[in-house]
DNA sequence: CGCCCCCTTGAAGTGTGTCAAATCGGGTGG
DNA sequence: CCACCCGATTTGACACACTTCAAGGGGGCG
């Protein structure tokens, strides 16, 4: 925990807090205190229950996790997808109350940080939490847009360049090349499909030489033209 | 109470906002004074064009609006809908950038408010504004569930119950009567469908018992019902 | 009257879902 | 090291919700 941040367990979350604001050594110091007591979590566990009440922000050092909600029928949406880096319960309302669930997808850890109202007025890190409300709400405007006007094909392709570059804030991807922790029916249920369509598509994606997966890993091989293809947008940092 | 506040053209955001938080004499006086300067807009007209700066937030007075997004093949989807009272720009980031065009659907007025910064400290307004953000958040998360995981029937009958009970905040909806100034088609750009089909649907709806149209009106017979059959969830003011 | 926009209706096509079974691969225990 | 198991992926045949295309009708309005 002691060594140089760039080595240590929060280095993804920090490095994308960075990208979003510029966080001078008492925001650092703040994160690592608080990623040196992180929490775990296994999957399926719940990282936030609906309805409870969101005392403090959440920041996901390692792993992925998904706001859901689930239909008594059995029907799942996944809304939103948590990576490194991304806050929970960042938002303008201390006093929020969590309007999903947030369960994680693999293994996660995740550490508390101050409320909004803790922190200094003007401080980098409520900068941070700015802006990272704000990308969060251009990602959920984003999956609207798939899910309403996309086909399957364009879906899945839109899906994994809004990853890539969502993980590339964090570090964690580059060059076209990202980790997929998700099963075929989590991405189903990201993207209002069945898995036995994704699967079919994934394959065509492959077959047309728009992707490699392998061992948990995405290559794509051009992103620039597959962006171009599904009229992906990316995310501007505002 | 401001005299006359109950019959000004600014009555349904006065009462939306109230409902929201409760908002003392300076707070309505706030509103009341910008509201006396309103601007008007047409049909089809940009209230916000995209990547353009948020200066300061604007209030809808009466009419219309819904942020959008088009694809450059024609297909388009509509992403919120923007009823009387609602706020745009109202978020955290006072520097923000528009994510997506605003475009007025019926003919729209609507007043700008002060930036958050402005704002004393625990204003009022200041709690409006945030209880605003986080009805925004839970009627997108709502939009996502619509699109990815229930059928045209379904999202018709659960957005038309989330329109009553928005509208129903501004004192504009009650009783399962509503206005919807909206053509199939733009249903169908919101609904991920078909004007066609979403002609097909309503059509249905009424034969069924659960709805009457007329005059740019809609009767829903009996809201309760409807919401259990589609799994409504009515948001909750944080 | 004629135009335009919106709603309505029908017939045919297709993208995606459903159901069911086979295969794969990684763990775990004997 | 093998046997077994479980969850995940893969495949095929078929069904259906929704789209597409096309034509017609109604109502407001210049």
């Amino acid at each position: 925990m002691i060594p140089a941040a760039g080595t240590s367990a929060a280095a993804p979350a920090i490095a994308r807090l960075s990208a979003l604001a510029p966080l001078d050594d008492a925001d650092l110091d703040l994160i690592v205190k608080a990623a040196a007591n992180a929490q775990w979590l296994g999957r399926r566990n719940e990282l936030v229950r609906h309805g409870e009440a969101l005392t403090r922000p959440s920041l996901i050092l390692s792993g992925w996790a998904a706001r859901i909600r689930d239909l008594s029928d059995g029907r799942r949406q996944l809304l939103y997808l948590m990576l490194p880096g991304d806050l929970i319960g960042a938002s303008a309302c201390d006093d929020a109350v969590a309007a999903t669930s947030v369960v994680a997808i693999s293994e996660v850890t995740l550490c508390r940080l101050p409320r909004r109202s803790e922190l200094a007025c003007g401080a980098g890190l409520l900068k941070a939490y700015n802006a990272s409300c704000a990308l969060d709400e251009s990602y959920l405007l984003a999956q609207i847009t798939r899910l309403g006007r996309l086909n399957a094909h364009e879906r899945i392709a839109d899906l994994l360049l809004e990853l890539h570059d969502r993980l590339a804030l964090a570090g964690l991807a580059g060059g076209g090349r990202l980790p997929l922790p998700l099963t075929q029916e989590m991405i189903a249920d990201m993207l209002g499909l069945t898995s036995v369509h994704v699967n079919r598509m994934l394959q065509q994606l492959r077959r047309e030489g728009s992707i490699t997966l392998a061992g948990g890993m995405v290559m794509i091989h051009d992103p620039a033209g597959l962006a171009d293809l599904v009229e992906y947008r990316r995310a501007t940092v505002c």
